[in-house]
DNA sequence: ATGCATTCAATGCACAAGCATTTAATGCGT
DNA sequence: ACGCATTAAATGCTTGTGCATTGAATGCAT
């Protein structure tokens, strides 16, 4: 792969990417009052994916599900427990970390937003 | 494709988008003193790429050509202006445009930074 | 047991991005 | 010529992000 090729694969991805976010983020905002991220964040855990061996989520995992930094997934976690969607729990094995668990109405709102986003997703891709 | 494949293809283009942009920021930042978007800027106009008929560069269509707002573009500009790297010049023809043109300086940093740009492409690619 | 490095999450801070608005210039219709 | 809608770019404001730091808890070595 010349470089030639490989630049025009990156600007072709960077398309994608920007046209499909830009998609998703009007829908669920409009929709479902809900960010790109946030519903990543929610998806994942309604999967019960990044979990820990214990079978809670934890911050630093769903970072890294999500590709956000540590601290942005702090407040990303802040922003969905003001609203309720989920809860943040002292985690008594190891009280540094915190348990964060999807509650009834977040597991309502995800579900509510899937189709929406599978609907923008089947669109583009 | 079903709805799991288009998951996992929307999971995949966000893991590498997230990978590469991240690699790039730090690599052109460390080496080279600018941003991804920066980059890519300067690089379109190098090419000469996203270009008024007339032959220089419209703020809105550099925008386009990066997948930015507007006004984020014109911030963007600001900030080369500042390290003298672009030039903003009236458009005598419609007053309300500007001109952006690349200075030596411009091309030369964007010479220097796209062999790091295409290196780190190469290898997530 | 005590000290020290490590780890998890939260927070202060700086900055880039988008939206909405503003300012200026243009073109069009009457 | 005048007003009016339109367009280009800049700017005020808010928000989300990352980096660096902090605070608390843990584990390990002595």
């Amino acid at each position: 792969m010349n470089d030639t090729d490989v630049v025009t694969a990156w600007r072709h991805l960077l398309a994608q990417h920007a046209t499909i976010v830009c998609a998703l983020e009007r829908e669920l905002h409009d929709k479902h009052d809900l960010g790109v991220s946030e519903f990543e964040v929610l998806d994942r855990m309604s999967e019960g994916d990044c979990k820990s061996p214990d079978g809670k989520f934890r911050v630093q995992e769903l970072a890294e599900c999500v590709h956000l930094s540590q601290s942005a997934l702090s407040r990303l976690i802040a922003r969905l427990e003001r609203d309720g969607l989920v809860t943040r729990a002292l985690c008594q094995a190891d009280r540094r970390g915190i348990f964060v668990t999807l509650t009834e109405k977040g597991r309502l709102a995800c579900d509510e937003a899937r189709p929406t986003h599978r609907a923008v997703l089947g669109e583009h891709l």
